[in-house]
DNA sequence: ATCATAACGCGACCTGTGTCGCATTATGAG
DNA sequence: CTCATAATGCGACACAGGTCGCGTTATGAT
């Protein structure tokens, strides 16, 4: 699991209140780590059904009234969670052609969801943020970042030729990742690697058919 | 917490379970329409996060321990709505061309779950199956089924030679309606006309290259 | 029509989430 | 270092969600 960040509060302040943190110092910051530690534990090891503001106060040591003050409950944790987890960026391929590009950001996503050891965390924590109104509203910033993040492999693209000048680069990535959270978050479908590949594919295919012309 | 597992779930069986329905006479199912219908109409006004059993009990005017006796809580009650919502079949698009088959279907979404009027019943709907675990089965189910029907529109145009043999008819229609399930309910996009017309014109320029054969 | 009982109504009661007031500790400024 | 106070710890408790036992009503079989 990642370890000790020591984050400002700005980013939850920013987020989820407007009043300024008076004292951003040591203690509130590892009690922040701790709590937000716990409750990504607790989600991975229970799921979201059973999460209890209670159980992550006991698992973090701390005071489950300090959760409520700070976080209001189960729902601002998780989307705290979010925002610390959307601040880890990743690497955005580039391979110098769209389609393996595509690939690329389909097979991270397949294999960061299914993966047997470390996918039960990524995915408690769409299905907790899916379930909580307050959450949803962090993980609709949290697309738009990863979203805008990919794209760059469009507009590559399409300086290169590879796909018509006007494609929408957001809704190439959009077609490209919809199927997999369609099958995993909503339709509840398996999602195996022949989906992802043929996701990227489809995305490819109808990119350079024009599909996505403004 | 503990739910214990033996309770009657009568209609709910009947996809269920395997339990035989002891009383299925007049009274059973005027309660059943009440408690369902009063569900419906408490989702479409407060959403799910404000859904109560005892808010349905006070609306239906039957009494809330019927209510945990027959459906369990609130999760048992959202899938019962859905099972009862799938049962209501719809007329899948026969034009003669796939493109105007697709673009049907992908409208069909949008209209359903845009509408000013009407949209907010089956969109609370799906975002309350969405949260809840047992609903979010019956929900499976429910996709299962009307891709199945769906898919009837790409199999005819697979003979009428519109798209290559062996594709995954199924799969044409999950990416025709990934896209929109993905901005309503994961990212939390706005869902805009042109995004229906993309996601259908994506989904047939993909089939027509042929990213979905086997 | 009669009867056994499934299904429901009713209200008390249990459980646990979330709140509140006050005590205690840690932080940052002077 | 000292001090004002922000932040947390602590326990009591209010209250809604959910359960249970029993009485009542409706159902279907005889």
């Amino acid at each position: 699991m990642s370890m000790p960040d020591r984050q400002p509060l700005k980013q939850l302040e920013s987020t989820l209140s407007d009043e300024p943190i008076r004292r951003p110092g040591g203690r509130s910051a590892r009690i922040r780590t701790a709590v937000l530690d716990a409750t990504l534990a607790e989600l991975a090891d229970v799921g979201y059904d059973r999460l209890t503001v209670e159980a992550i106060a006991a698992r973090s040591g701390v005071h489950k009234a300090t959760l409520y003050r700070r976080w209001g409950g189960v729902d601002g944790l998780i989307a705290d969670v979010l925002v610390r987890s959307a601040e880890q960026p990743w690497q955005v391929p580039d391979t110098g052609s769209l389609r393996d590009d595509l690939h690329a950001i389909t097979r991270v996503i397949y294999m960061g969801f299914t993966d047997p050891e470390h996918g039960a965390v990524p995915r408690n924590l769409i299905v907790a943020a899916l379930r909580s109104s307050q959450a949803a509203r962090a993980l609709t910033g949290f697309f738009e970042t990863q979203h805008g993040l990919a794209a760059e492999v469009v507009t590559r693209a399409v300086r290169r030729g590879e796909a018509p000048e006007g494609t929408d680069a957001v809704d190439v990535v959009r077609t490209a990742c919809a199927p997999l959270y369609y099958r995993l978050f909503v339709t509840g479908e398996p999602l195996e690697e022949v989906a992802a590949h043929r996701a990227a594919e489809a995305a490819l295919a109808a990119a350079q058919a024009g599909a996505f012309v403004r």
